[in-house]
DNA sequence: TCACTGTTATACTACAAATATAACAAATAC
DNA sequence: GTATTTGTTATATTTGTAGTATAACAGTGA
């Protein structure tokens, strides 16, 4: 899998990798099980420090996306993905929530939110199994 | 209209501060060409320093949301609100699509995460010509 | 034993958020 | 004109986070 981070970019670089390894589990290019690289081998290939890759890691276990063993390293939870519990769907509210209200703002009805609520959905979803490049 | 700034947050004040007049405005609480308290008494009134309430002004200013005159002070847009154009949708897309792939993930289908997100607008756009308070 | 894993600790730089004062400039009220 | 209130600008300080840099520790498997 291809990460691409933006060092310029007012969102943090463990930030980028969080997302975008929740993407890559999203669209299936990451699987069950599977294996990722350790903390030294993904900071070396991305030019970053060790830990950078170690902070997105340990969020993304406190969320449950990974397991970490010692000596094995970290893989994609095999078993059970962390559900859309109230806690999480409260988390969606207010974050969608502003968007929403800057979209009002700017003309935007009902119709035409939803469907770029919809497009960002697809965009993801609809690239599931696709290839590993 | 009421501000509530919770300081414990990890949201920054002056983005509580621009999320919250910005949901007045969708709401109808705020009413276009309507006055804004001075950036002083706003402070005062809140607790918190002149500057963090003027970066929001600020940064209300440039989105187009504000207009401010010196003595006269802030009121809200009172002729064109910005509009949802090109830059816009991309930074919905762009804030929308990691929520989008964590619901993915945590089992959410379209339906479902839509109308978390039709949640999230309806529960802004039913305030409109709500009481001032 | 050796090499590799995550983990922890420490120190440092850089930057943003927030505060605290202070002063400046324009517009209104008197 | 004078005083007051407005936003604005400028410094300085404190605090916390992001990111880096080293280094060492603790399991685990070959």
């Amino acid at each position: 899998m291809i990460i691409q981070l933006d060092l310029e970019s007012d969102i943090p670089i463990y930030t980028q990798l969080v997302n975008q390894i929740i993407e890559g589990i999203a669209t299936g290019q990451l699987e069950p099980g599977e294996q990722l690289p350790s903390v030294r081998s993904l900071a070396a290939d991305l030019g970053i420090n060790l830990h950078t890759v170690n902070k997105a890691y340990t969020h993304l276990k406190q969320e449950g996306f990974l397991q970490i063993h010692r000596q094995r390293g970290a893989l994609i939870q095999p078993h059970r993905m962390p559900q859309a519990d109230a806690s999480f769907k409260d988390r969606l509210q207010s974050e969608v929530r502003p968007l929403a209200a800057e979209a009002i703002c700017r003309g935007m009805d009902e119709e035409a939110f939803l469907e770029a609520c919809r497009a960002a959905f697809l965009s993801i979803h609809y690239n599931k199994g696709g290839t590993t490049s």
